[in-house]
DNA sequence: CCAAAAGTGTTACTCCTACACCCATGT
DNA sequence: ACATGGGTGTAGGAGTAACACTTTTGG
């Protein structure tokens, strides 16, 4: 079956910007394209927007499809569309970026026949279309973000270390923060609570476990802090 | 002629919401509607988004073809596509805003047949589509926008006094400014220059007026600044 | 007992906030 | 001379930034 429009229209699709965290970096996910163009290039997950579907559902539906990822921290970024951007016709798309705790969540689910794999943000290969200047956008709204929204902590585990925490403040905004400093700004918030847990088979003395005060989240990511660490 | 596509496609268009300012209230521009679905109901200004045309340069086309403003200040917004949005068809607006200074800007030029005109932001009629929650998406924005990004003065003429800049944050933040804070603040990020030009015809003291410092504002523009007035 | 990271307070400084009076001009 | 808004300074408080040592644990 084939679509008739009395005017010709853009095609719309949308890409998604996913970042990881490790113990060293910062990282994106990214698939190795197998059709043309840029064929074998690496790419950001993404794809078409159906018709009747709202572009955040397809955003969680293609990240699904190619790379398993599901039920994370997703939010629209920029809409890009020069004419330019795609050699084949013009295509507008609506780049998304998503948070998601490593340890929790297993790319290697992926369904999809292509390839996909983690790349530190510090040694990105040679993307497809435009997509190193989405990637570009995207951490500069992460890099904004963190300071009046408490999302980095979608990057972390469920029970984490302060030092955890601060280390992921450190890889986003790319620079050394003070360790005294950061945890009185940090528990002055309330936002994360101490547990009775520690750290296991660490061989120095095992840190505390702290955890979301779901409810502060919450209440915080709608209204807004200001966290200039 | 008609165009036939291998899969559907939603439908894309921009809307912009243009706020301007007269000496009691920030203002929004909007298009009676003379054709189907809303027919005669208010709404923001946009259209179909051409192929080979990037949204951006569809969003001025669009406002200068319907209210014969060009040359202003435009940034994307946010991009709306639930399917329901529109009641004939999936139709995905990008939407943007932007910022006029109606002294020196003439609405009346409009080529178009249809009527517009500003309203104020607290006195706004029932808008078609989505509009109206494009509408307070677009006002959010301008809120947090103006506290780290001198935005704001692209709302006054070219010549203003200080009182007047303090009027407008006033109204886009809908709360009262200490005015020597503010003035202190204004001055000391040094984005403002005086001149020895006063106010005229004013039945008591004139005000000195003040210009931009546009080297200074270019490059706070682009890195931001914290401006918690 | 050594290595490694956890955890903890104080001080100086900067920035923000609150607040009231005199000045210049036009009528 | 009076009415109207223009223009100015200071003091107290809050928050930020800089900085070093002791504690706990495993090997």
């Amino acid at each position: 079956m084939s679509h008739t429009y009395r005017y010709p229209r853009p095609a719309l699709t949308v890409d998604i910007v996913v970042f990881g965290l490790d113990a060293e970096d910062l990282q994106v996910l990214l698939i190795e394209r197998d059709g043309k163009p840029f064929r074998g290039q690496w790419a950001l997950p993404g794809g078409f927007v159906d018709v009747g579907e709202s572009p955040d559902d397809a955003a969680r539906r293609e990240l699904e499809e190619e790379t398993g990822l599901s039920e994370i921290f997703l939010e629209q970024l920029y809409t890009f569309g020069n004419p330019g951007r795609d050699p084949r016709e013009h295509v507008v798309t609506i780049a998304h970026y998503a948070l998601v705790n490593l340890n929790e969540h297993d790319v290697k689910a992926s369904s999809d026949a292509r390839n996909a794999a983690w790349f530190s943000i510090n040694d990105l290969p040679k993307l497809a279309f435009d997509h190193s200047e989405i990637l570009k956008v995207a951490l500069d709204r992460l890099r904004a973000k963190v300071r009046y929204q408490p999302i980095g902590f979608e990057l972390l585990p469920k029970k984490f270390t302060l030092r955890q925490l601060q280390h992921l403040y450190e890889l986003i905004l790319d620079r050394e923060l003070d360790k005294r400093n950061f945890r009185k700004k940090v528990l002055a918030t309330e936002i994360v609570k101490e547990t009775n847990q520690f750290e296991k088979d660490v061989a120095h003395r095992a840190a505390r476990l702290y955890r979301f005060d779901q409810r502060k989240y919450d209440r915080m990511t709608k209204q807004g802090f200001n966290f200039e660490v």
